[in-house]
RNA sequence: CGGGGAGUAGCGUAGCCCGGUUCAACGCGCCUGCUUUGGGAGCAGGAGAUCGGAGGUUCGAAUCCUCUCUCCCCGACCA
């Protein structure tokens, strides 16, 4: 690349809507550039960047033995109907309609068109295990895009979806998808962990999710510093701190105006964790009741992944109308509502609660004795500091970004679509599917998250944009020979040869990340030395300028070498 | 959708509360010329904005009022 004939649009200064690392860094390096809400184009560095992470989970996948195809972006609606998804996605999915009215999706994701395939063109158990994956444009109107190019309405998606005639199968394909994945990051320069996740619209199974720790990112998942549990925040699970049995006798109290935890357990000089929070939840149908115990909170993401979505929770009327009192004062004894409890309560039966009744508590209701508890849950909201479940040591909240995801499907969309194939007894049986997912863009931002140091972004050679960067200053003949030196080398190069000043070369070279830099200037060459530097770590090589091409190569095969898997 | 913020030249900003000869300005970028060249150069000259849009108030609106569009951030969803 001859920057002076490229386009590389670096900004000075960050444009104002960009308020994360990754989204500024790549506005001001001229990788991107928005065109509305959730919407980027790539610039061509950009898209070279996103070609090499392209092309490395190209090859991984191709390892575990996936096929590529690409399927179309736009969908009939009567595909969506089948698996229920053209109402389950809402106003996530772009609709349109054809010249002849029909209803059409821009895909958001592609289990029912791989499905589909499925249907059509498998018969036989003999046939499987088979893996199919693309690269293609999803299209998501979501509700909120953020951080660039992190969050967009439209993105590229390397999906890919396992077909296997049993669970057993499912699993390995499953796993074979793990070590796809794992060695993709690895090779693009993540520093990733593995977490377990929750399936979300997709499907039901067990799902594990590919994340980074950044700033920026929208997940928080709870890592274990003394042990390997690792789970998102969605079903990170944790034991409830030992807590004292109340020894009460039942009574109830006068307790005018207290309905916070803090002002109850105050009052009635208790712990936190000796009181029953009761939170009202309004369905469509009728009415849930939520326990937990008084030290801990809700997780309203794990409610709805048990009940459904479509909780609210309780206004004051309702609470009025089905439990006879404020919010504040409700409690579950002697209540005719379903009622469902967190797990955090199971050590003790003895509680305080409120006594359905304003300003009113009462200490030593019986869980046992006096609610119809239906079901004790994990519903409780993990946070930093509480215990592992599995080794007791401190769990840490980190924020993270979602690389990538990998879930057991099951046989939803298979006995949807009808993807069924002859079992070695001559039976039809649904398939069982997986499916797997990678956002390319993402990664480039969550690179950008990892690598950008001082005020420097420095690409791991695997997926940078170009491997070597000339800077030419004011010796153009010297520096042209490099930089055609290092083409002829087979290393990926670009010379600055812009009639620039020093310093804004090195601003834009800082920005843009190129790992190793050749540079270039009558200080050196006055005894014939040019100065070789590896951007990321800031060491700096002189070597003389016949040796420039070979070092520079040699840093390039090193990294390449000490990545490569 | 709820909450918060922002739209003024290609980019970043000031001006807005308190309407009017600093009201359309400043820095960067861009164009021309000369000088300069190891960390965003200097001097001189120049081009570039109906102040997001539509109404309204007023003698007069970037500034006040109403409506509207767009973008960003925080929350519910996901790669």
């Amino acid at each position: 690349m001859l920057w002076s004939k490229a386009l590389v649009p670096t900004l000075r200064e960050d444009p104002r809507q960009a308020e994360n690392l990754s989204h500024k860094v790549l506005l001001r390096a001229g990788f991107i550039r928005p065109v509305g809400s959730g919407l980027y184009n790539l610039l061509p560095l950009g898209l070279r960047v996103t070609q090499k992470v392209t092309r490395i989970i190209r090859e991984e996948m191709n390892r575990i033995g996936g096929q590529e195809m690409f399927l179309t972006a736009l969908s009939p609606r009567s595909l969506w109907d089948k698996s229920g998804r053209w109402d389950a996605f809402g106003d996530d999915m772009f609709r349109l309609v054809d010249r002849k009215g029909q209803d059409m999706a821009l895909c958001p994701t592609h289990e029912e068109i791989m499905a589909l395939i499925a249907s059509r063109e498998l018969r036989s158990y003999k046939e499987l295990p088979q893996v199919w994956y693309q690269f293609q444009t999803k299209f998501r109107d979501e509700p909120r895009p953020r951080g660039g190019v992190l969050r967009t309405r439209q993105f590229t998606m390397k999906d890919s979806y396992s077909f296997d005639l049993d669970y057993e199968g499912l699993n390995r394909s499953f796993n074979l998808h793990h070590e796809a994945y794992s060695r993709s990051f690895a090779r693009m320069g993540h520093r990733f962990f593995v977490v377990q996740a929750s399936g979300g619209l997709m499907g039901a199974g067990e799902s594990a999710e590919f994340m980074v720790q950044a700033e920026s990112g929208e997940d928080v998942s709870f890592v274990c510093p003394g042990c390997d549990y690792r789970a998102n925040a969605e079903v990170a699970e944790a034991r409830p701190a030992a807590a004292p049995q109340l020894q009460a006798k039942r009574e109830k109290i006068r307790t005018p105006g207290l309905r916070s935890v803090e002002e109850v357990s105050g009052f009635l000089g208790i712990e936190t964790s000796q009181l029953v929070k009761s939170l009202l939840f309004m369905r469509t149908e009728k009415p849930l009741l939520v326990l937990i115990r008084g030290d801990y909170e809700l997780s309203e993401d794990k409610l709805r992944r048990h009940f459904g979505t479509d909780l609210t929770p309780a206004q004051d009327e309702d609470a009025r109308k089905y439990m006879g009192a404020s919010l504040g004062f409700l409690g579950p004894q002697g209540v005719d509502i379903e009622t469902y409890a967190d797990k955090s309560l199971e050590g003790s039966d003895t509680y305080a609660a409120g006594a359905n009744q304003d300003d009113h508590h009462v200490v030593g209701i019986s869980l046992s004795s006096e609610t119809n508890i239906r079901e004790y849950l994990d519903l409780r909201a993990v946070k930093t500091g509480d215990t592992c479940p599995k080794c007791n040591a401190n769990l840490e909240g980190k924020r993270t970004i979602e690389l990538g995801h990998i879930f057991k499907l099951g046989t939803k969309y298979s006995e949807a679509m009808g993807a069924t194939v002859t079992d070695e007894k001559g039976e039809e049986r649904a398939i069982v599917m997986g499916s797997y997912g990678i956002g390319v863009e993402r990664s480039m931002a969550a690179l950008v998250d990892q690598h950008y140091k001082d005020d420097r972004m420095a690409w791991p050679v695997s997926v940078a944009p170009y491997e070597v960067e000339v800077v030419s200053l004011g010796e153009a003949e010297v520096s042209a020979k490099i930089y055609q030196g290092l083409r002829n080398a087979g290393i990926q190069a670009a010379l600055d040869d812009r009639d620039i000043t020093p310093g804004a070369k090195f601003a834009d070279a800082d920005l843009v990340g190129i790992p190793y830099r050749v540079i270039v200037g009558p200080r050196g060459l006055k005894e014939d030395k040019v100065d070789v530097k590896n951007v990321a770590t800031g060491e700096i090589i002189q070597v003389s300028k016949q040796d420039a091409v070979t070092k520079a190569a040699e840093l390039v095969a090193r990294e390449t070498k000490d990545a490569g898997i």
